[in-house]
DNA sequence: GTGGTCTAGACCACC
DNA sequence: GTGGTCTAGACCACG
């Protein structure tokens, strides 16, 4: 379920975000379904709704959910999304610093492909 | 040669980071090797020496760099250091958002495993 | 014929206008001819009758249904109605708003172009 | 000059992104300029700071600012954003609403046409 | 000085 | 009930 880590330096709403993106690469949450309201999800997660709606906007400015004003906020599905070469470029910057980290910290290249089979079968394989 | 992209967002202390570690697994700065001062650097990089300092202090807590008072700056030997498993951690939950961005941006395990190999090549392979 | 899209971000009662707007250009529904019931309506379109009922008073409102008690909804003649000034300037204003986009998404004059002589022959001539 | 009405019922930050977009379209202000500070904005708008910030991150997001912690939000050179395909059927759906709003304000083409050498001339010639 | 995050609480539009 | 807008004010990170 989403949780949020309320000690970690990581803004809670990009916790939010990152937590709602693994549920539904697991499936949890499913294209169509109605994700929890605002209120709800603030209730829940305490923290203030406003927070919340961030999160929620963000994923949808992302195609990932799209909102209805008066009915609630929704999954959308993930086939009718184009590639986002931009932010594409973006994750291969990161990817990047990810490996001058990775070897500074000297972790070997096994080791990296261990934590890459571990975290895609996590996420139910990657590219459905 | 290090170097700052001053419309990034990403922070200058940062960028500076990157860009000293980058040059260390590359082997164009050497263990041993003295650090540029911090006013020279910051010159060079018409930067606020204050962020100049702020990135060698981190890195200095990285164990990546020594500095000894009244001598300047140096490179610490990447054998000195034992693995830091909470930073390992710290990479590991990096690796996986990572993976769940990829996953939204449709991109295939084939492709990621393309972009390690190049930039593993341009980091002269990650594990020396 | 009039249809909703229950996961657009539009207000299904704008929907609602929107496409019996249309309907009256492209001449399917007559100067004349009695609209669906308001209940009628809505349990085609399977939705609340509050809404419909919102679309028909904003759509009396603007002179293009009459209601007459004990009788139904209707269609006015297009003719019968003067020029409304001050919706004439909400429109230019959001066709500025709209080149104003254009100009930020690059698209030249021609494809704008193209767009008009498109929807005007979708609409029936859009001046009859 | 950047200038919100208070008596409108467009959102404020809309108002405020549409006024910023136009002044870039004309010229006013230019790629590579520093926007006025969140603050600086918001006294001369006489509005709340979290305002002007949430139209300023929907400029950065839209590519057409970028905002530098520390250092304020500038503009970007419009040149180097590439189409928006999305974005751009949104932009038409609308214009083909405009159109069918026309169509019963008796607005013939030939007075669109007259609006539309207005402001393209207002706007600076909408593709330079 | 700059922008970013978060909270608390008010008011409005849609269903 | 739902989400969207706006305000006021606190606290933090960057340069």
């Amino acid at each position: 379920m989403v949780s949020i880590n309320k000690t970690s330096n990581k803004p809670y709403y990009e916790q939010l975000i990152l937590s709602i993106k693994e549920e539904i690469l697991q499936g949890v949450i499913r294209p169509g379904d109605q994700m929890l309201s605002i209120r709800e999800m603030a209730k829940r997660l305490l923290m203030n709704p406003n927070t919340v709606s961030k999160a929620y906007q963000v994923l949808e400015n992302e195609q990932i959910l799209i909102t209805i004003k008066g009915k609630g906020t929704f999954v959308k599905s993930i086939e009718d999304t184009s590639r986002d070469e931009r932010r594409i470029q973006e994750l291969k910057e990161k990817f990047k610093e990810l490996l001058v980290e990775a070897g500074h910290l000297k972790i070997s290249p096994q080791e990296l492909n261990t934590w890459f089979v571990l975290f895609d079968k996590e996420l139910g394989g990657i590219d459905k």
